[in-house]
DNA sequence: TAGATTGTTAATCGATTAACAATC
DNA sequence: TAGATTGTTAATCGATTAACAATC
């Protein structure tokens, strides 16, 4: 099978939530035109990233919302709902896992992770917090196959390891360092994002398009 | 001045907290080897970034850390501590506002947002929530310069407006929704990135290198 | 038919990597 | 000098975009 670009897997989780908007909105037919309008790209880049996995459209028509919503969940693999769990309950852990686009997005907080035995039989939003001592048998047990970590940078490396060993087949990770595995991951880094955004405010300066 | 990569601003921000941590544990000297280990990338990748801005290694030796750091903090613009609002006081603003890492990095949060008036006046993590009313008087007053939007998809677009209206001259974005606006934006999408890691994963069966 | 919009090819643009002279 | 490592050039690789035939 043709190798998709990384970009472009992207862009397609974010075409599948402007489609859920437009058919919220009440209509069944998009074009590519609509719908790099709302998203600020250019319409032949949603082409392009479609044709990587098949023809859904009408020419001279569009795109069936409904019906291409089906395809994007059959590429991206959300059809049935992913088992997730947050290492990590501290204050941001416990906000990823209580937050709304996890659920809308069809993902389920199956549990929560920390070291601190105080916090352990807790709940959260309603999810339970165990100890790291459970995770391995926890993620055996309920086939949890994504995990979010959470955990200060100093634990990062140890808590995924865990995660890996355990059988959890990806790492979304929001803590500042790299992490070395040889699952998938994804990195949420704030303080890159925040740096990314200085350099182009101090590099913008007098150029106000 | 030359046209700098994108992702190459994301790696100096990157190579910026690899010093640090290489500093903290003693080291005077360090090469683009050793830090490209470290991060998992190629050295040229390194010595490529670093020589959009100059040239700041010695040929046989390396870099002097506490040096590279000074001229990585000056690209980036992180010299002085760059004031930051919170907008939308949740509990992913909440956690936000009072992650270790923003402290650490240099930016100082000044206030939290919010429109719900019970949470108006109350602190966290020692910081104020304060009206979205008095946005636009406190962004001027205070000098603040970058806004982190926090608040449910439905009022994204409507806070950045305010945002840069009042002055604000970057967003960093966590709402689930693509905003528009005439200055730099950041996004942070945990739904993408959770589907960009479903992706990943159900394309990985079998070929487990 | 005329107008609209797709899917795809080919061209362009941008980013990464290899390789090596320069030099400490 | 020998070994190490930089800075930079040129080659390669990957992603985006323009353009247009196909077709509803």
């Amino acid at each position: 099978m043709q190798k998709i670009p990384k970009p472009a897997v992207k862009r397609l989780a974010m075409y599948y939530r402007c489609l859920e908007r437009l058919r919220e909105e009440g209509k069944e037919v998009t074009s590519s035109k609509e719908m790099a309008q709302r998203l600020g790209i250019k319409a032949c880049q949603i082409r392009k990233d479609l044709s990587y996995f098949g023809e859904f459209g009408k020419r001279g028509i569009g795109y069936n919302i409904d019906n291409l919503l089906e395809r994007l969940k059959e590429i991206l693999g959300v059809e049935k709902a992913w088992k997730v769990i947050v290492i990590g309950a501290g204050n941001l852990g416990k906000a990823i896992a209580g937050h709304r686009v996890i659920k809308e997005q069809g993902f389920e907080i199956a549990a929560l992770f920390d070291i601190d035995r105080r916090k352990v039989g807790t709940k959260v939003h309603g999810v339970e917090i165990k100890h790291m001592d459970e995770l391995g048998d926890f993620v055996k047990k309920e086939g949890v196959k994504i995990a979010i970590l959470c955990v200060p940078k100093e634990s990062a490396q140890n808590a995924a390891d865990e995660a890996e060993k355990a059988g959890v087949q990806g790492i979304l990770n929001f803590s500042p360092r790299v992490i070395k595995a040889n699952i998938p991951i994804e990195n949420v880094d704030i303080a890159v994002a925040l740096k990314s955004l200085t350099f182009q405010i101090i590099r913008r300066k007098g150029k106000h398009e």
